[in-house]
RNA sequence: GGCAAGGUAGCUCAGCUGGUUAGAGCACCGCACUCAUAAUGCGGGGGUCGGCGGUUCGAGUCCGCCCCUUGCUACCA
């Protein structure tokens, strides 16, 4: 390697300090320890920083509910998701909090920078109150009706029935989630960054390469959108730093949140002795990199890099998003058990076959990934079990019996051994662009050539032999040697197999550039199996696990949760109003699906004078046929409404949240269609 | 219906700016081997590259239309 030692500081989004650590965020995780382990493998000055997430609402209420203190919830998740971060041997040179000393100053620093640059502007806004909480609403902790089309129980800034957005002061009949208040309207002075100021400053950046091409289209879009002012202070109560000449106001979360990348960095810096201005100075030569989830694209591409401009720092060299992950093609899943915590995770399998399939699968654009647990098994299995351990597990052997672990005093074949080592190039330079797939599969074919090679020289036919002595170390040394290269290609993937081979070598760590010449004349230590198979039955023991898991969770949390959550009962009425509905026991004649309608089911209802069709978003939670013939209970006297697939001439009653969650009424046997329910 | 991303062997995926008979790994079948964690090697079957049309000497690769899948969204009276 000729090149120079380059500077590099690299970072990861910042969990979120509500919630634990679950395979979704670990891909990023993952991705990001890979290129650090790669970096620093090659030589270079390279930190991997990164904190949890700490302020906000979300985690002021969460305190709130539990009794404590919010620090006090931060410091137990922190130590949660460093011990879970660790458990995947992620290896951060920092794991930080942005409720810290360094994040305080460091933002307060940003923002009085940039409001002395004239990029803060003050504006007066109308805002949902909570006067029983005594406390602003954030949006999505306003409920109420849609002001389109209706629909109940919708959160503050979108309705997910009509996809309507709309600011939270128009929805009809609000009500806070914190106290079931309904909400006033009250003003407040609010602090706004204005990032039109930097529209030229952001497109010049894209525009240089900083970003993946998928990102700079999504870019675009919000170009032509326009850049909106962005609200960064949040008033009292409010988990965060508090706004030095504004007093009640504090930073809203994500203001000081990717300052905390700084920060965690500071802290490192501080502790080590590292120069921080030589990262993040206005004329840093190091490079920055910052792996991102696509979700988050808008903060870090836009606000991220606006802020640090208008403060006199560097910008980012580059942002680089993923995709979300899937399991088994489909969305993370609660009640499928596919919703796998790490810390589920770690108490069946080892994370080194996760970090191996994931690697396997990560390229450099934003696609999702899926894993697929069967191939999963397979592919860990066959790639690192069957493939490449077993070079080294085939050879040891024999040097151990026969030659007392030394390897042979020179290399028998120094074309094979060069080849190995010619490959490095390749898979560093698919490394470094974050092809890491790519990557895997050319260190997989060397891991065949060196099965091959094996299999051709058949030492365990040269050991039968007289006199082949020699030439039975030759071949085992060499395929030691190729297991050797190997394993230091798939070091920043696999580091504690990485490191258990070194052990079983005798040898220093290695760097990319240290397996340039074989080892020869080397005694090695005994082999012991670096890594077992995954066996199936251990992936479903984790997918139950999960499963029960949330379901405890559920139930443990429901108490409190569920009375908190519970929808408050509606305004009295009189029986007047009771009266006017006109409730019927009602016979499913028939029931069928809606062709087009995902949800619906078009039931044809017998009141025993009539019949009247009505249309059900029950598809998700009854099949058809188990609906013919029963009894249930309808809105009679509703006005007929028409839908997309036809006129409803009245409404099924059901309760439940939706989904499979969803019960229809029955009457006890017995009423018979068109009694009336009084 | 709208937005986004995709549709290449049973599964997971490569196929860069269009160029020989479309590839890999796994799975499957047969053979070999027994050093190795039921590991490995050799051979084989299997794909009209979602469909139709177009551009081109030539398209999985470009263009148009259509179909399908997934995610968000809508249809949940």
């Amino acid at each position: 390697m000729s090149e120079t030692t380059r500077k590099i500081l690299i970072t990861s989004a910042l969990p979120y300090a509500n919630g634990s650590i679950h395979l979704g965020h670990l891909v990023e995780y993952i991705q990001t320890d890979i290129w650090a382990r790669f970096q620093k493998q090659r030589g270079h000055e390279c930190y991997y920083v990164c904190a949890d997430d700490a302020h906000g609402t979300p985690i002021m209420l969460r305190a709130r509910a539990e009794g404590i203190e919010p620090e006090t919830l931060i410091e137990r998740v922190w130590q949660e998701h460093t011990e879970d971060f660790a458990g995947f041997h992620i290896g951060f040179d920092n794991y930080h909090s942005t409720h810290s000393p360094e994040n305080r100053e460091l933002a307060t620093l940003i923002y009085e920078r940039n409001r002395d640059a004239g990029h803060i502007v003050r504006k007066t806004i109308q805002q949902a109150y909570d006067p029983e909480a005594g406390m602003f609403l954030p949006d999505r902790f306003i409920k109420g009706e849609c002001p389109r089309c209706g629909a109940p129980d919708q959160y503050g800034d979108s309705c997910e029935a009509c996809g309507a957005t709309y600011a939270p002061t128009e929805l009809k009949n609000p009500r806070s989630a914190v106290s079931g208040a309904t909400p006033e309207t009250r003003e407040s002075e609010h602090l706004f960054f204005r990032l039109s100021d930097f529209e030229t400053v952001l497109k010049q950046w894209h525009q240089a390469g900083h970003v993946q091409a998928e990102m700079a289209n999504k870019l675009e879009e919000w170009f032509e959108a326009g850049l909106a002012d962005w609200d960064i202070s949040r008033d009292a109560p409010y988990f965060g730093f508090e706004i030095p000449d504004a007093p009640g106001k504090y930073f809203y979360v994500w203001l000081d949140a990717p300052v905390g990348y700084m920060a965690s960095f500071r802290n490192l810096c501080d502790k080590a002795g590292i120069d921080f201005d030589a990262y993040w100075g206005a004329d840093s030569d190091a490079e920055l990199y910052h792996f991102i989830g696509k979700d988050i694209i808008y903060f870090h591409a836009l606000f991220w890099p606006a802020m640090l401009a208008g403060a006199g720092f560097r910008m980012p060299t580059a942002v680089w998003a993923h995709g979300f992950l899937t399991v088994d093609g489909a969305k993370m899943s609660k009640s499928r058990g596919t919703f796998i915590k790490a810390r589920t995770y770690l108490k069946h399998l080892n994370p080194e076959y996760l970090r191996y399939y994931f690697a396997a699968k990560l390229g450099a654009r934003i696609d999702d990934l899926d894993l697929n647990l069967e191939d999963f098994a397979q592919r860990v299995n066959s790639d690192l079990v069957g493939k490449v351990v077993n070079i080294a597990s085939r050879c040891a052997g024999f040097i151990h019996k026969r030659f007392d672990g030394r390897l042979s005093a020179q290399c028998s074949e120094p074309g094979l051994y060069g080849e190995f080592v010619a490959a490095g190039e390749s898979i560093a330079a698919h490394y470094e662009a974050r092809e890491y797939g790519r990557a895997v599969r050319e260190i997989m074919a060397l891991a065949d050539r060196a099965n091959q090679y094996i299999d051709e020289q058949k030492p365990w036919v040269v050991a039968k032999q007289d006199g082949q002595e020699a030439l039975l170390q030759d071949i085992c040394s060499t395929g030691i040697n190729l297991f050797r290269v190997l394993i230091g290609y798939l070091k920043p993937i696999l580091p504690r197999l990485a490191a258990e081979a070194e052990t079983f070598l005798a040898i220093d760590p290695m760097g990319w550039d240290s397996q340039a010449e074989p080892l020869t004349d080397h005694v090695i230590n005994r082999f012991k199996p670096l890594m077992t198979r995954v066996e199936m039955s251990r992936i479903e023991a984790m997918i139950e696990d999960s499963r029960e898991d949330l379901q405890a969770e559920a139930e443990a949390s429901g108490g409190e949760a569920a009375a908190e959550e519970m929808e408050p009962i509606a305004e009295t009425i009189g029986f007047d109003d009771f009266a006017k509905l006109d409730l019927r026991i009602a016979r499913i004649a028939r029931a069928e699906a809606v062709e087009g309608a995902d949800k619906l089911l078009r039931l044809t209802l017998d009141l025993g004078g009539e019949t009247r069709n009505v249309f059900a978003g029950i598809k998700s939670a009854y099949a058809p046929e188990d609906l013919e013939g029963r009894l249930t209970v309808m809105v009679a006297n509703l006005a007929p409404r028409k839908m997309r697939f036809g006129v409803s001439e009245g409404m099924v009653l059901a309760a439940g949240p939706g989904g499979r969650e969803l019960f229809i009424l029955s009457p006890d046997s017995g009423a018979r269609p068109g009694m009336r329910v009084i």
